[in-house]
DNA sequence: ACAACGTACAACCATATGGTTGTACGTTGT
DNA sequence: ACAACGTACAACCATATGGTTGTACGTTGT
């Protein structure tokens, strides 16, 4: 039952998990380069490239726009935004600023409510 | 050729690329649990909720301290940090602020020099 | 017109990942 | 002493992932 939220947190993070996808995410935040522009600085086939920026894009982290026959891609630093927000919701964990950490973990307990099997 | 920095960053990302990882995250973060009290809020084996434990420690978000037949585990909220650091050079290249972008990513061009074949 | 370019996507492959069950072994409480 | 508990880890399995090559098709420049 992933919540939205909690499969927008995977795709974000499993995107910067690979080192190809963090650099691409780094050029295009430095500005828009087309995909073949990008492939060009990796030892490894076109097409992967484009995998990898399909990741991007699904994560959010990046969109694309046309003109003529390249697709433009340029990073959303929005998106990282959002990252970091989600880090910063864990410190607040830890700080003890989310009080009620009982309602925050309470949909990922199991069918069983409160009471388990003692 | 991948960097330290690279594996490190690879860790850190993937361990939070999991809804389960990120949910026990949370409750180490709040404070000490074992890894069986852990393994009780989850529908799956213990063994699995064994494993997640693992990939969080070994990315460095998460120790373990032995007491008695239990292993209690607590949440390192400096790696967190460490992860929010990462993303904010991200934004850094955004804003244009880190200059030398040519540099940065340097390490990542292939074999070939600067000069393409063309 | 048409070759070269940029992109998309299918089919395929080896390996990584997230899950399982089973076994082993130290710790604890009665 | 010894059963129950907490943990670790091996063996296994299905699926996801990151890579490949090949094909198709619209765009562009001469």
């Amino acid at each position: 039952m992933t919540s939205d939220e909690d499969r927008r947190a995977d795709a974000f993070f499993h995107a910067l998990a690979d080192t190809t996808r963090r650099d691409i995410l780094r050029r295009v935040l430095a500005g828009e380069h087309s995909v073949s522009a990008l492939a060009e600085h990796y030892p490894m086939s076109f097409a992967a490239v484009q995998k990898h920026v399909a990741v991007l894009e699904r994560a959010g982290l990046l969109s694309k726009r046309r003109s003529g026959r390249e697709q433009l891609a340029s990073g959303e630093v929005e998106a990282i935004r959002s990252v970091t927000a989600l880090l910063r919701e864990l410190e607040d964990v830890w700080r003890g600023r989310i009080g009620r950490i009982e309602e925050l973990l309470a949909d990922t307990e199991p069918g069983t409510d409160t009471e388990k099997e003692t």
